[in-house]
DNA sequence: TCTACGACCTACCGACCGGTAGGTAGCATG
DNA sequence: CATGCTACCTACCGGTCGGTAGGTCGTAGA
């Protein structure tokens, strides 16, 4: 099983295709979407999509590859080599939140909708890559809490929460809101791992606690929408 | 439009029906539910079942009232009577975590999957009782920051970041997995309104910081899945 | 006993689904 | 100029989709 799930260096056209099914599923869900309008966003009948891909399925998995593809690049290739975990986690959440309020690549949001679309080996490919993304995360919050940087937490608990908080925002977060996605990515960061000012308890160094600068605190929300 | 959808009392048979279609809707999606399976499930023709709903549309409005409606009653009216904004958020958190893990309801799990499969007024009507919660909830983080019972955040990214960690357990809980829900709800809550321990800064009580107690905080987690 | 009604049924509608058989136009290579 | 290949096309497949027209049957009330 290839990356791609198709023959590679097809070239552009390909990937034109994949994007452009993206976002038509992206925007319709996967059912929902027929091969006939995908067909037609590409501006070709459905035989001549069917020459380039070999069924709908496989059509999912690709975008769900690329998908993770662009994640990689955008995000853990990016940060897997800061040394501080926090630091680490920090960028991480940062960049991550990003990519998905910028919208750029609509196959990671699919990838986050259609958790359970796919099914067999394909689906079982897709879990893997998800999942070294969730053991790099465990691997941070372990490393941040024998570290003393972070209140300990199972590791576990700490990545999910991460990713909780991080994906969840594709659900309800709106461009024109009154939060920006910089606003959003930067109180996230400052909630979860907020920066150190106490002093030490246990011979350790100051873990996880106040600060005293006061930033804004009042009025409730709106230009967001439900949970 | 009422709570429900359709003329009420029609009692026991159709709440029945919603959670027969809700199961199944659950598992493979709106799109991707017939209501020929739906109607089989009730042991009915499609015919038969279509005394009873409107359309598909309408059928699953009529599922995410109801689970609205459980939500309501195994959650929010619980908590919301917690004088102290950081217990009610703790409590409110470990009640809508097990809402989930449990999964009694379908319909809730339904209510987060298909955030945006309804449209028009129905849509509006849905999201507008999701609002509320999340009104509830920036209500919560404002008195908390406000009586410095929490670090400031801004109430919106505070009760988004909540929403997030809570509810984006239904994508990858599994009940027979290395954390029991009860484990689950515990960590949450204690990562992200720990216990006062620490001492006072700026006249203020001590606010969110560290606790000596050593936890678990090894070993990468197994038994759950991507993120 | 007659009537009315709710709760179903059989049988069907037109539209659309994912997918394919088989053809063709254009282009590169020999 | 023949061959082979890619990139499409038209036309069609069997099946299923959401939804409905109209009938049947059991039961409750007059």
């Amino acid at each position: 099983m290839t990356t791609s799930g198709r023959k590679p260096d097809e070239g552009e056209r390909y990937k034109a295709i994949l994007e452009t099914a993206a976002r038509l599923i992206c925007d319709r869900g996967y059912e929902g979407t027929s091969m006939q309008e995908i067909a037609a966003a590409c501006r070709m009948t459905k035989a001549g999509l069917y020459h380039h891909i070999q069924n709908k399925e496989q059509l999912l998995f690709a975008i769900m590859n690329y998908g993770m593809d662009l994640f990689e690049e955008q995000v853990l290739s990016r940060v897997q080599d800061i040394v501080d975990p926090v630091d680490r986690l920090r960028a991480c959440m940062r960049h991550n939140i990003l990519l998905v309020t910028r919208g750029w690549s609509k196959e990671v949001i699919i990838i986050l909708h259609e958790h359970a679309t796919l099914t067999g080996e394909a689906r079982a490919f897709i879990d893997n890559r998800k999942k070294r993304y969730v053991d790099f995360l465990e691997e941070a919050f372990s490393q941040a809490a024998q570290q003393g940087r972070i209140r300990p937490v199972d590791p576990t608990i700490g990545a999910f929460s991460f990713l909780g908080m991080v994906l969840w925002v594709y659900k309800w977060f709106k461009p024109d809101g009154r939060l920006t996605d910089e606003q959003i990515a930067d109180g996230m960061v400052d909630l979860l791992f907020p920066p150190i000012v106490a002093a030490a308890v246990d011979g350790q160094p100051g873990v996880s606690s106040l600060r005293v600068v006061p930033r804004a605190a009042s009025g409730s929300g709106s230009g967001t929408e439900e949970p």
